[in-house]
DNA sequence: CGCTACATGTAATGAGTTACATGATTTT
DNA sequence: AAAATCATGTAACTCATTACATGTAGCG
């Protein structure tokens, strides 16, 4: 799992609290990574049942007890082994691309208005990125490691936006050509 | 879910077995919708419980007998009506962006050699991509609606993995220089 | 007075993988 | 003799989402 280790990842970096931690992954990682709170909690009482992390409650007057995580030893090495040892290659699932497969049952206009559709929010996705990418590369030089690896996570998104991009694009002429010749 | 929904797409051409539908899946979506026989078991009762599907038993004697699924008219609007209406995009989850971003945890050369890893996988699967798409333009005219669909999806995976193999190559030259800088 | 931020969780459900279980026929 | 093909499934487990549940403090 995943989650267990960029949980670790972050802890790695700061010691704290479930919330904090939706945060950070809301701030860095969402674009390749959601996680809900309602999954971060249990994952974290696993992970220090399993000793990779200690508690450390903070009693507090005005909010709920905060429930500090520290990393361990022990979870600092799981988080190691887990970074070096190569990934299985995940299968991606693409429900979109079953639809475009049995496009050809369904007016062509319902599928191109789709295509759009998409198209749209590519093009939104891809600003968002560039904007991020920008901010990091005028807040830090690349030459810090953090950054660089930081940055290279946005330029995958920017990249794959582009891509798609492209493809939706072309997608939408093919089909409309495709109509061009049936009428 | 989209397995029963592709599932109703195959059967809107031919009737088949589980069998067979996980040959069909292996044929042509298997690079973006990968099905395994003990799901696609349970997902043709539960369609023939809702009515979507009807069975019918071919009594073999050379091998078990075999349970073939027609589709039914409610059915084939369920198919209809999912084609039609636009899918919420969908979150991707990509762990080893995770382990990129958290890379600066470990030798850097462990990271080029992983990303060099992906990067022969990605060159074979666009080889494979490149050569399903000669195959796909050699044997119909685009002309074709069901062509053009099929072959939009497999124009996706070869953007996409141009798009990386691009990624892992400027990703990994950024790392060496960084690690040329640190020298 | 209601919304947001802080702060924690549980329970139910869905979707998918892996392991287990069976058995005949055909090809290497 | 072993492996692949045809043909069916169940059970356990993992991972993630959605709904439910609680409560304070501060801001507009």
């Amino acid at each position: 799992m995943s989650l267990k280790h960029a949980i670790l990842g972050f802890l790695n970096y700061k010691s704290m609290t479930g919330y904090q931690l939706k945060q950070r992954f809301d701030k860095s990682v969402r674009y390749f990574w959601n996680a809900s709170l309602s999954q971060i909690y249990p994952t974290l009482s696993q992970l220090k049942e399993d000793g990779l992390l200690t508690l450390e409650v903070k009693y507090q007057d005005s909010s709920p007890n905060a429930k500090i995580y520290h990393i361990t030893d022990k979870g600092r090495e799981e988080l190691r082994n887990w970074l070096i040892e190569p990934l299985e290659p995940q299968p991606h699932r693409s429900a979109f691309l079953i639809k475009i497969f049995f496009g050809a049952n369904i007016d062509q206009n319902l599928i191109i208005s789709q295509l759009n559709q998409r198209l749209e929010l590519a093009e939104s996705n891809l600003a968002k990125y560039q904007q991020i990418r920008n901010e990091i590369t005028e807040n830090h030089s690349l030459k810090n490691s953090f950054t660089l690896f930081e940055s290279l996570t946005v330029d995958y998104g920017i990249k794959s936006m582009e891509a798609v991009i492209a493809w939706y694009r072309e997608s939408i002429e093919k089909i409309e050509s495709l109509k061009r010749k049936e009428m």
